[in-house]
DNA sequence: GGTGAGCGC
């Protein structure tokens, strides 16, 4: 497959005068299918988001905010120390380039940067990336309001998180019951999943579809993650056969994947399948 | 049909 030179970004109208774009990164689709290349984006974005580590200082934890990127102009005022505002961003199809976050960002105006983690060899996006905004409130805002909404181009929905600031783990407020939901319409999103269950329960604090990565399409299952033991537990047999969508769903209990505050050994869980007698 | 993904490649 040939490569296109000097990187994939179709400049129509930008300035980019830069020409460091094309030393930036030897972008190597070797593995890759031929990416569809549609016109996602809607703006270009200014070059600084193409920088590279090279040049930025040694890192500096979380002591001193040092901006690393120029500031745009109307940048409000610069975050404290403490402040979170980088967003974290997933499922990530592999033809999302940063150019084309960057466009799902552009309207902010607060947009500092935007990286995608790619793998070393292959050249491969990882499906994650970063955005780091001006201030912690735009981060917020857009985490807000773009968590969940379709994503441009693509039958797929946003999914944002803070970025983790290396030590910190927020995780917020205390532990995590998860329970299985199984036999999910493809049209279900995130959203709905949880707000299925919010109606019900207070204390459900996120649910997500599994998707398959490469399609982006649901996988017909996923989970729903709750604050209470107690909500958990009825949930798992008063939401049994409820409808989401145009299906009834299948609920269970969740296999404690990572950590988490799963109370199930790792065999208890298949007995789940059969019905519990209450 | 089925038990994720996800923190700086």
């Amino acid at each position: 497959m040939m490569q296109p030179a000097g990187g994939m970004v179709q400049q129509q109208m930008a300035p980019a005068p830069m020409d460091q774009h094309q030393q930036t990164q030897p972008q190597q689709w070797t593995v890759m299918p031929p990416p569809p290349q549609p016109q996602y984006y809607q703006a270009q974005p200014p070059p600084m988001w193409n920088q590279q580590p090279s040049q930025i200082p040694p890192p500096v934890p979380q002591s001193v905010p040092q901006p690393q990127y120029p500031a745009p102009a109307a940048a409000p005022q610069p975050a404290s120390a403490d402040e979170i505002r980088t967003l974290w961003i997933g499922d990530l199809q592999y033809w999302m380039d940063e150019n084309y976050l960057f466009g799902c960002f552009v309207s902010t105006g607060e947009v500092l940067s935007v990286k995608i983690i790619r793998n070393k060899q292959t050249g491969q996006s990882e499906g994650y990336g970063f955005i780091d905004f001006a201030t912690r409130a735009t981060a917020e805002r857009v985490l807000q309001t773009y968590n969940g909404q379709m994503m441009p181009n693509i039958e797929q929905t946003f999914r944002l998180n803070w970025a983790t600031c290396g030590s910190g783990e927020r995780r917020d407020d205390g532990p995590d019951y998860t329970i299985f939901v199984g036999d999910l319409a493809s049209d279900v999103t995130d959203y709905l999943l949880q707000e299925t269950f919010k109606n019900r329960y207070s204390s459900v604090k996120g649910a997500k579809i599994v998707a398959d990565r490469l399609t982006g399409r649901s996988k017909g299952y996923g989970f729903v993650r709750f604050g209470d033991l107690n909500e958990q537990t009825r949930a798992m047999t008063e939401m049994n056969g409820v409808y989401c969508s145009s299906r009834p769903m299948r609920v269970g209990p969740a296999a404690n994947k990572k950590g988490g505050a799963q109370q199930y050994s790792s065999n208890e869980r298949f007995a789940g399948t059969i019905k519990i007698v209450s």
